[in-house]
DNA sequence: AATGAATGAGTCTTCATTCAT
DNA sequence: TATGAATGAAGACTCATTCAT
């Protein structure tokens, strides 16, 4: 850095110098992070991937941990962008259900790593109160409850419980997600979103199986 | 003491000592491994826990790894009882998913230890090949196959891939049952289980929706 | 044991058998101690081996380290004794000498295991004084003195010192058996102890060379 | 400090320092593994001794194996410097033969850690094919052997195999130096050398004794 | 007398973090 | 400001010996 280049008031370069090192830290963090496990990864191999010393890293963040909960932070922001994009513009309501779950499994298919990130908090950082996965999904709960209540108000959809019905599928997700990861299915996204939602939406019963469900409980 | 028994000069082998002590070692191990995390649980601790020396357990286990591994199948093997016991005798189909889906929950509900040690074994143990739950889980799954198909056959159930399906359900349960646990969430495992199965079974939409839905794709 | 057995007056039959025992334990460790080393080779591996409890052998030896110490005398004394049987009989004193030699070298060759014991007791019981191969050749040197004396007196051999003129010659032999041990050379006994006689009886030099050495010193 | 050196930011490595130290953790190494041996010096007294924490050794050194071996070979090259320093510019091929093995001899009285880290890769360190010891050996063997074909050729030797010999003369030399060391003798190196080339040289017998030694071989 | 279950001290190595340069 | 040298706590596993049975 010259001289004049620093003489310009305030600091405008360095603040965006400092976010720009920050995400480059992160990206290497996530892939490390990810492949090797939190434990696995030492300060010094982040460093080394970088190009950059070990002390470097501690300017931009205060510990180990902190990088990894920014780095997973960083994750949930981004599956979040990448659902909202792929339900961005559209109107169908049944259509949107389908297209968001698909983004969900895509962003999880296409990105392992982030799997990797939130098992290793959930060993790792036990006891720090909610995981960020949930956090997350407490914060964007509401806007899948409102589409459920319109589905209901526009008659698609039976009245149920809706918050009751967002957290069923929501964790339904969740565990087809994990277990496409740990099982290395590499099924394409948008045709396992349609086989969910057939069995979300329609069900698995006949018109007589219900009726005899309906006896039963 | 028989004359056969005293045939050999010594301090007999009790293989019932044995067997009884490596119960007791795994037991105490569940419990810390699920309440602190393997790595945090030394073997120091463990021993302690137990009343005996260190290299007491190493009588009985090769390593500590081996403790966990052996602890995790003392689980599954715990779950897949619960499971059988629950439907032992339940003749309609329909009530058996219930109670096959309710038993499954309050297992991990009354065991969250061993939803820990699950976890253990995805950050651990990774690239030990498919992790202990979802080999348990290929290993039983024919039954829910069969089942579905029994339920195809008595027209209960429309025509899906019996396969498929298990699958969808198997993980959907998964994830209900770790968000369950990671939300610290107490739901009396009946009702969840009721509320689950009217999803699973009867679907969310209305006929009006489910025509839509069809128009759709 | 009966009980008729047991009336037998003194204990002829116990010393025996406690004999024995003692002696089958150390032709195991001999074994043991040589192909592993002494710290490599626990007691439970000496005791499966001879196929008794751990606890038996020490009925028999106070500690590991006696055991090493009676299965190093009794290497020692098996040296001495092939040693004295390779020259007894033997009337020409210069064929002595190279019996005695070759019978020293094939010991150690035929007997990997006394090299091994005899370089364990150096690193393990350093400080424990003089090493056992060491105490041994002190006690035996006299015969070698005197066979020079002899030798002298006879106007076969030059007027040396004998004591020190030992000591090279043993020192030598005994670089030469542990140099074949490390090289894990297979040279015929026979034919190097020719070579070294020839060498320490004949020396390298000419009449012309041994002239000359006189002037440089 | 040149411009090329602030080129790059932060605290430049100082590869002067790193051998620096390596090299002091290597003399205390030396002194410790000689003292005590290898395995009951343990890392925490190694860097105790040095002033430093346990980490800073395994900065320098990957394993205490490794020290070991350096600190061997370190010994090994300060023998091979000291043999050549004593024949530097000594013309007469007879006397060059008597500083060389005193110079060995020398060494070796001079530096008994020496003795015991090579003895200690025998017992400690065996399987790893030939000992540091012998490798060095066979790496310098071959000037023993030109030496001896040029005393040879100018009739001051007889005609021997050289190869054979020199081996007999390098084991012998190594038995005596052991010996030495074990006897905790305290001989004058040059004295001991002239002794022992006088045997080496000139031989034992008479030219009666030699004459006869003909008739029984 | 014989056995083997129990013990616990002992040791190498890793790694997040600090701080002198 | 950037660096990397230094630290030292932490932890799995072994094994000679004892002693209850």
């Amino acid at each position: 850095m010259t001289f004049s280049a620093s003489r310009k008031r305030g600091r405008p370069v360095d603040l965006a110098l400092h976010a720009r090192r920050r995400r480059e830290i992160l990206e290497v963090a996530i892939r490390l992070f990810g492949q090797q496990g939190y434990s696995a990864t030492d300060t010094q191999q982040l460093a080394q991937a970088l190009g950059v010393g070990k002390g470097t890293i501690y300017r931009y963040f205060r510990s180990k941990r902190e990088i990894f909960y920014a780095a997973l932070r960083h994750v949930m922001s981004q599956l979040d962008e990448e659902i909202q994009a792929s339900i961005r513009g559209v109107d169908d309501p049944l259509r949107l259900s389908g297209q968001a779950i698909a983004a969900y499994l895509r962003f999880f298919q296409s990105h392992p790593h982030a799997v990797q990130l939130l098992l290793q908090e959930l060993v790792h950082f036990r006891h720090e109160g909610l995981p960020a996965y949930f956090q997350h999904r407490r914060q964007t709960m509401h806007r899948w409850v409102n589409h459920l209540h319109h589905l209901m108000t526009t008659g698609a959809m039976r009245p149920v419980p809706a918050e009751n019905t967002v957290e069923i599928m929501g964790d339904s997700l969740f565990g087809i997600m994990l277990s496409n990861f740990l099982n290395q299915r590499q099924r394409p996204p948008e045709i396992q979103a349609r086989e969910v939602l057939e069995v979300f939406f329609c069900g698995l019963l006949t018109e007589q199986g219900r009726a005899h469900l309906r006896t039963v409980y």
